[in-house]
RNA sequence: GGGAGCAUAGCUCAGCUGGUUUAGAGCAUCUGCCUUACAAGCAGAGGGUCCGCGGUUCGAACCCGUGUGCUCCCA
């Protein structure tokens, strides 16, 4: 059969893809072998493909195809995340360009389109998955809305609310007023921007002068309720305990004082308002301050709060005034009453919504909290488990941010004004008593258990409009995909759980893996995983991250469709070491396809050798065997290598060890060593070794590169079974003296070559080597590898120097390249002296090392003995270069 | 503001327990080759103040201190 020229992924890809879905090598089933789990961090199913997700299930496909060769029982688990926050976004969009309000919907009737919507693109991105290869077992694809899903997240609440861990409370929340939801700490971004800084003088009430605060927020003036001084300002030390007067609304306020203050910022004086600040929250509580709300939940102005004040008509104006439109018209009006004083550029720091973009408001509101502490002091191994290496993370220098922020944490907030997600389940009497139950029937009873009097009918309760937090879900998914909360007695479960390896972005660690984490112990007593590798961000070329703004995310499935998905696969993880971030470069995708390329043109030349075999009892000759033998033992060796890079999670270095491999030692050496002159058979015995070789190097790049190995194993001979689930041989010995014969054989090779170049012969030119050994055996055997390599047209041996050649030292062997063109002798001899110069400064250094005597005596004898040598080496080679030097003049 | 990490060839990175000759690889560059698997290739070469400074040590890219620059996390 006639090959292509160049390897074809597109075709071939597709093609075994289908045939390892059809023999069905992904699925797994409990057995009585080792198992090897991965849970796939589950894609929003807003999601589609993108650079992130292809390092990220590449790692995981590498891993789990190797387990999977290694016989283990690899089991690896796709799935999909609700995303409330994304897909709500998402489907409220999609209803207004069908010009529905989201307001105008029941809930039912939202969840409907909401579920329309995940259906029809809920999918989408496990569907790209499989064009990269992953061997998923797809009969297990979990989402977390999934029924059983959704019914273990809600008794995880109610079991985590009757320990008394998860509470609700009025808390400062980070307000979303855009999406009108409260986000957790990891869903701000903090952003610089330009804003200003604005001067506002309050009267005192004494009249006997004035405070001037500094604010970026004049918009929260009316919420005022204190000025607060660092008691240790000498400026306002005498204003404390007076009063001063809030503009517009003509409130009386005190001036207090707290250490909390920087006198440096600012007038040294704040104002407090605490219904709109962390801080100022804070401190309103530690000063029995009252927190009058002036913003409502789209973060518009309402004057609810401030009646005993009796606002003006123009406060009354504001109602329903945007936040920043009120910014500007309150330092207006304000100016107008001549009490503001200057107005300065500023460069802050504004929160803004991971979602929706929107400027954070910190809002109180009534939300659910998990205690985090208290979780934590219930299941120390949250913790110790990290930091003694049970679980293991990967890079190991995660575990410090890991601790760190285990040891700093706040309190959870869980729960989401929003409707896609699991409904809180708490249930609220018209009283406001409330109770936590699995249905609203359970909740009815406990409220009659309760016995407040009042009989209750379904009719009269109802639930919590709110839902839970996305990751309120995920956490639970190592186990619940196996049904190990709603079903724990099931033989899944018990099989597959702890699983074995996470892979995923150590931007979640905390939202994520942390959270696994403490799932794991504080509801099974147990670990979710034994390793985490951790994979960094993927940046384009210059750093930058990918985003949608700049544009610079690559189209993966244009690029899967130019250089194919084995290339693709091989670019993204040759630079990619755990944890570090990955500059993508599309060049490294070239270097893939190149890659492919070279293993096509490999199987090409052994292709043309399957016609031509001589008899099977014909002997190799010696230059054969001894290419066969080295390369068996070579082979081994990197095998070895790769084994003890892959467990220690460095894939990208044992993909390089392969490349290397496989490009230079095979193609470039063994091929070239074993290649038979043109038109002659290639003995059977090195053709059927060589086949074998050429498998073995498919099987170990297979993990990586999937398509085009398991392609050249079926084009290599008829095979019997799949390379995709051939299970591995175990490790062979390697004689490291073998090897040192094939090193010195390439190491004279090049070094002739070199002299060949240095000296001008172009490769058509005829040299004779003599060579100058004191072990001609060792070359007598390879004569016929080393004459066409160095394209010698003889080899002959010498005990004395040959007049009139290039004179090449490797070791301790001399070789003399006689040739017909005229050499240029005074190139010749500035090359040598260079050389020399270099040598004897060398030799000068180990001279003085040995020389010196305290290294002699502190240093290991087997670093001095290795000094000694250095200096015997370098001594041998000063000599022939002397040698040739005169043997120039 | 608090914390963590990084800095090695033009670029991306190895360098593990301080000693493996004068610090390695891939990509890029340069030179020579259309040699019958492969020019998306072959052969070869050049390229380094291991961020600066100080210290420990017989010996430092590696350990310690410090400065600088960058990145990330938390506020």
């Amino acid at each position: 059969m006639e090959l292509s020229k160049n390897f074809l992924p597109n075709e071939v890809e597709a093609r075994w893809y289908q045939h390892w879905l059809d023999k069905d090598y992904f699925s797994s089933r409990p057995d009585g072998r080792e198992p090897y789990t991965v849970v796939i961090p589950p894609p929003n199913v807003t999601g589609v493909l993108h650079m992130g997700h292809c390092l990220n299930n590449t790692i995981q496909d590498i891993l789990v195809r190797r387990a999977r060769m290694q016989g283990k029982n690899a089991c690896w688990v796709p799935g999909t995340d609700h995303a409330s926050i994304a897909t709500e976004a998402k489907v409220v969009a999609m209803l207004r360009e069908r010009g529905i309000v989201k307001s105008s919907l029941s809930r039912e009737e939202f969840l409907e389109y909401a579920w329309e919507w995940k259906e029809k693109y809920g999918g989408i991105i496990l569907q790209q998955l499989k064009k990269m290869g992953c061997s998923l077992d797809w009969k297990r694809t979990s989402f977390t809305m999934d029924p059983d899903y959704y019914k273990a997240v809600i008794s995880i609440f109610i079991r985590l609310h009757q320990e008394g861990i998860i509470y609700r409370g009025l808390r400062m929340v980070n307000w979303d007023p855009a999406g009108k939801t409260a986000l957790s700490d990891e869903e701000v971004i903090f952003k610089e921007v330009d804003s200003k800084l604005y001067y506002i003088s309050y009267p005192l009430t004494d009249n006997s002068g004035s405070i001037t605060v500094a604010t970026t927020r004049p918009e929260t003036i009316l919420g005022d309720v204190a000025i607060c001084v660092n008691p240790t300002d000498e400026r306002y030390r005498h204003l404390v305990g007076k009063q001063v007067i809030v503009p517009l609304i003509n409130r009386k306020i005190p001036v207090i004082a707290d250490e909390y203050v920087d006198a440096g910022f600012g007038t040294g004086a704040l104002k407090i308002t605490p219904a709109h600040d962390k801080n100022d929250n804070e401190l309103g509580r530690k000063h029995n301050l009252k927190a009058l709300n002036t913003l409502d939940a789209e973060g518009k102005f309402t004057a609810e709060d401030l009646q005993e004040d009796h606002p003006s008509d123009l406060v009354l104006s504001y109602q329903g005034m945007d936040r920043f439109v009120l910014r500007k018209k309150i330092v207006e009006d304000i100016a107008a009453i001549d009490q503001v004083q200057k107005i300065e550029d500023y460069k802050g720091q504004v929160g803004t919504s991971e979602r929706t973009g929107a400027v954070i408001e910190n809002r109180l509101s009534l939300q659910w909290f998990m205690d985090m502490k208290k979780l934590i002091g219930q299941n120390p191994e949250i913790i110790t488990s990290v930091m003694s290496d049970t679980i293991q993370f990967h890079p190991a220098k995660l575990k410090n941010t890991y601790s760190y922020w285990m040891e700093n944490i706040k309190d959870w907030c869980i729960s989401r004004q929003l409707w896609w997600g699991q409904q809180i389940p708490a249930y609220y009497a018209p009283d406001g008593s409330f109770v936590v139950a699995a249905s609203k029937e359970e909740a009815l009873e406990q409220f009659s258990k309760q016995n407040n009097g009042a009989t209750l009918t379904l009719a009269d309760i109802r639930q919590d409009e709110d839902c839970l937090d996305t990751w309120f879900s995920s956490w639970l998914w190592p186990m619940e995909v196996f049904k190990g909360i709603s079903d724990p007695g099931n033989p899944d479960y018990q099989y597959y759980y702890p699983t074995t390896t996470l892979v995923t972005g150590q931007d979640i660690i905390f939202f994520w893996v942390a959270r696994m984490i403490m799932a794991g112990y504080a509801f099974k007593g147990k670990q979710p995983f034994t390793d985490v590798y951790f994979t960094g961000m993927v940046r384009d070329k210059q750093g930058r991250k990918m985003s949608k703004q700049l544009g610079n995310s690559p189209d993966l499935l244009g690029l899967i469709d130019t250089y194919g998905a084995d290339a693709t696969r091989f670019g993204i993880m040759i630079a990619s070491p755990a944890g570090n971030d990955i500059l993508f470069d599309e060049s490294a995708l070239e270097q893939g396809r190149n890659f492919n390329n070279k293993l096509w043109n490999a199987l090409k030349l052994i292709k043309m050798w399957e016609s031509r075999q001589s008899s099977a009892n014909s002997d190799a000759s010696p230059s054969h065997h001894f290419a066969v033998n080295w390369f068996g033992h070579r082979l081994n060796e990197v095998k070895a290598e790769v084994n003890g890079l892959m467990n220690q999670f460095r894939l990208s270095e044992a993909l390089k060890t392969i490349y290397s491999l496989i490009w230079d030692d095979f193609c470039s050496w063994y091929l070239e060593w074993i290649k038979p002159g043109f038109e002659q058979p290639i003995d059977k015995t090195v053709y059927d070794t060589t086949l074998g070789y050429f498998e073995e190097l498919m099987q170990l790049l297979h993990p990586f590169m999937p398509f085009i190995t398991e392609e050249i194993y079926h084009m290599l001979k008829e095979q019997t079974d799949d390379l995709c689930v051939k299970q591995e041989t175990a490790l062979q010995p390697f004689d490291p003296g073998v090897l040192e014969s094939g090193e010195l054989l390439k190491k004279v090779i090049s070094a002739l070559r070199d002299a060949r170049n240095k000296n001008q012969l172009k490769p058509k030119d005829p040299i004779k080597l003599f060579i100058q050994t004191g072990a001609d055996a060792g070359y007598r055997a390879i004569e016929n590898i080393l004459l066409k390599q160095v394209n010698a047209e003889s080899i002959a041996y010498t005990d004395a120097t040959i007049a009139n050649s290039i004179v090449v030292a490797v070791e301790k062997d001399k070789f003399f390249i006689e040739t017909e063109r005229q050499l240029d002798a005074g190139n010749l001899k500035a090359e040598l002296l260079k050389d020399l110069e270099h040598q004897q400064k060398f030799l000068e250094s180990v001279i003085k090392k040995l020389g010196n005597e305290r290294f002699v005596q502190n240093a290991k004898p087997e670093v001095v003995e290795l000094e000694r040598k250095k200096q015997s080496d370098a001594e041998a080679r000063i000599r022939t270069i002397q040698e040739s030097l005169q043997n120039l003049s």
